[in-house]
DNA sequence: TATTGTTATACTCTATAACTATA
DNA sequence: TATAGTTATAGAGTATAACAATA
């Protein structure tokens, strides 16, 4: 357990992170945006997937996800594909091109860092990624059981819009 | 010096990291954005300075950061005073409501890092602190001294618009 | 002529709400 | 009735460009 002091500064550095990451932004093609990134390396690094369970791995509500897919769908780097089992989903897949796309935003950017990093020891940025990757899952883990009793443990909680489940008037 | 797949790893939790930031910009108040509360913490962190420093330490362009102020100003959080100095220029300086405010933000945001990051040691959020601010250094360097001889250093790269120098027609 | 800051415009990211089609 | 996905609308963040005031 930490102190105050300890996570104020955490906060701190948390803000500034985003002048990294807009500087990584502005090395990405002009047809490809920062979303448009994330959702290939998604599919990339995690395989196939429905939109709903997109939506969940960036954390963002599906109305979200399902404008930047077409986005995708339309420069031809994922395909959807409807799903045999339930004909309301639809399968998100990589093609020859995304595959192509990602290479180039790798490059790019593996590119960057191994500029700006070249100071950096090996062990200093697998300690960086390891503290990144487990600074997530505590924020997953604690979305997906955000307080709850322990009785009602998978939730499943949607990142979705209510839906409006027929309260009308 | 590290290799590709350490860069590309790194890379990821970069996209991934947009999900925490999103998380916690949850728990904000409605009247203070994201965008608000960076620059609230800048000014409580860094001190009074003018627009162009402010810009620099946001690493966005003096456009957005005018909009922004105007809009923190209006809040009552923060004053812009004239620089004696130089009748262009203005000083930025955080009022007491302003104070007030960061405070609260301050409350909020160490309350959900305490419970997410509860089982994490001192040592981990110290580490992850430290090398965020080290990575935000790196970047920071770069950005003064972007590929250039060293014969030429303090270029003192602004982060606005061109300003288009008269080459009208 | 160059610099500081502002405003106008456009594009991306995001959430909420309402809708369609399946289940 | 509930779920998967789409679309419409609105708000914030950002960049570019043009502008005003001052240096």
């Amino acid at each position: 357990m930490a102190e105050q002091a300890q996570y104020e500064e955490l906060i701190r550095q948390f803000s500034a992170f985003g002048a990294v990451k807009r500087e990584l932004g502005r090395l990405l093609p002009s047809d490809c945006s920062s979303g448009s990134a994330t959702v290939l390396t998604i599919l990339t690094r995690h395989g196939d997937m429905r939109m709903s369970k997109l939506a969940e791995l960036l954390a963002v509500d599906m109305s979200v996800t399902s404008r930047q897919v077409a986005h995708i769908v339309d420069r031809g780097w994922i395909e959807r594909s409807p799903d045999p089992a339930d004909k309301r989903s639809r399968i998100l897949r990589l093609t020859p091109a995304g595959r192509e796309q990602m290479d180039e935003l790798s490059r790019r950017t593996t590119r960057m860092l191994a500029e700006r990093l070249s100071d950096w020891s090996d062990d200093e940025i697998t300690e960086l990624t390891r503290l990144m990757a487990r600074l997530r899952a505590s924020f997953d883990d604690c979305r997906s059981a955000p307080a709850g009793p322990p009785t009602e443990p998978a939730l499943e909680q949607s990142t979705r819009t209510p839906a409006t489940p027929a309260i009308t008037k």
